[in-house]
DNA sequence: TATCACTCAATACACTGTATCGCGATGAGA
DNA sequence: TCTCATCGCGATACAGTGTATTGAGTGATA
């Protein structure tokens, strides 16, 4: 055997440098990913190639893809950074609604992996501990409602704001809201006249900057509750 | 040619009832498949062999399977009845609340479509209309400020309802919130006595239906709209 | 009747998540 | 030191996806 010459053979395995590899390192390599491309990006596939590693080398940290994108979702939990224990609940609460905003905006893929299940991690649990914790009513539930409303007001706002970031992005860079709007569809359709309030908006409306409508809206939930629950 | 007896060749084309199809029949069956069996069951063969067509015969009507999913999409937007024009704006908005909310619970998979991309079908623009003309606030950014509020809660708030719903469908039937928790992992996680509040909540909070839930929280949101703009 | 255009099914390709298999290195026992 | 067993991991395989290309058959027209 062997009349081949070694230097004609492929490399053999021979230890191209097994990277020990562990699940934190997996979960990192996934969320670099996403956030430079988009959960797209993220197949087992392409995370093991960015570890110098085969696809199948992850199924030993990781039991599935699920898996994975949950512990994604939890490591982004981890950088929130927790209201402070002195705070009263309004400053409390406002500060986890920034909180998550900013984690949302920082990783894009964040609010699409929400609807698949619930948030059960460790980061996520202790993210859910000190916000509730944060709200100091004598009703348990009205701790709950009020701590819902405001989640369900913060995760549905970053929605929208990353949906129409991404709608930006693809028709041409950050052009103003009306002139969105003046894509040949849109223009056709405010024409028709069927939709008065609507061309009245795309007209007349300051097109005041995300950070602004996410604050008036929380105010709005925010005042809400105080209504009902006399100040501190 | 043709030795070959006609019944062994496999039944030529010959018609096997190519039905007309059209966008509305390719949507519909869409949707029918994605209300039986979620997303997964949407793919262009799945959706073509329910109408006895070949998967390709599909991209005669539909672009691209975004354009199919933005269609359906539009097509609940259609199925959600408008405001009265005569109903002030705290009923009006109270109405388009509900119909979202019924819609999504008719269409689960409705909400995991949200973050694709913004909705500029017709219905989704009529729906946008309606919405924006039952608040007839004299300043336009405060009207768009209060449905945008508004719609991100609902939105979230939704979006939650259903979460939680697949979850309890995957853990067994419809149990209690707190009998969720006793599931090992939850079980577990609350003995370390990290969580004080969320073991509270899962103790002594009454497990209000999510109607209600999503009630008190609308509430919220309109007080708050309402303390900043008079009644009426 | 001959040709053309058009419709749609079949095929093909790159990609996905994951089950299975088999090789090669490593560690244990003689 | 030699052999055997074990085990981690890469290669392969499979069923599924969206979609581009191809090719065959049909109906209309000259």
């Amino acid at each position: 055997m062997s009349n081949e010459a070694v230097w004609d053979r492929p490399e053999p395995p021979s230890k191209p440098s097994p990277t020990p590899l562990s699940r934190d390192l997996i979960v990192n390599a996934a969320i670099r990913l996403a956030d430079g491309g988009g959960l797209d990006e993220v197949s087992f596939r392409k995370v093991a190639a960015a570890l110098n590693a085969g696809p199948m080398r992850l199924y030993g940290y990781v039991e599935t893809k699920a898996e994975l994108l949950d512990l994604m979702v939890d490591e982004v939990y981890g950088e929130i950074t927790p209201p402070s224990p002195s705070a009263d609940w309004r400053t409390g609460l406002r500060h986890v609604a920034h909180g998550v905003r900013d984690a949302a905006k920082r990783h894009e893929w964040f609010i699409d992996l929400l609807s698949n299940r619930p948030h059960q991690g460790p980061n996520a649990l202790t993210h859910m501990e000190t916000t509730l914790a944060t709200v100091r009513f004598e009703n348990i539930d009205d701790v709950l409602g009020a701590v819902g409303a405001v989640m369900a007001y913060v995760f549905g706002a970053v929605r929208g704001e990353i949906t129409e970031l991404r709608a930006e992005r693809s028709t041409g860079m950050t052009e103003e809201q009306w002139q969105r709007a003046s894509g040949p569809y849109m223009q056709r359709m405010l024409a028709t006249g069927r939709f008065p309030t609507l061309a009245r908006v795309m007209h007349e409306s300051s097109d005041s900057d995300p950070a602004h409508r996410f604050e008036v809206g929380l105010d709005y939930v925010l005042d809400g509750i105080a209504t009902r629950h006399n100040p501190a």
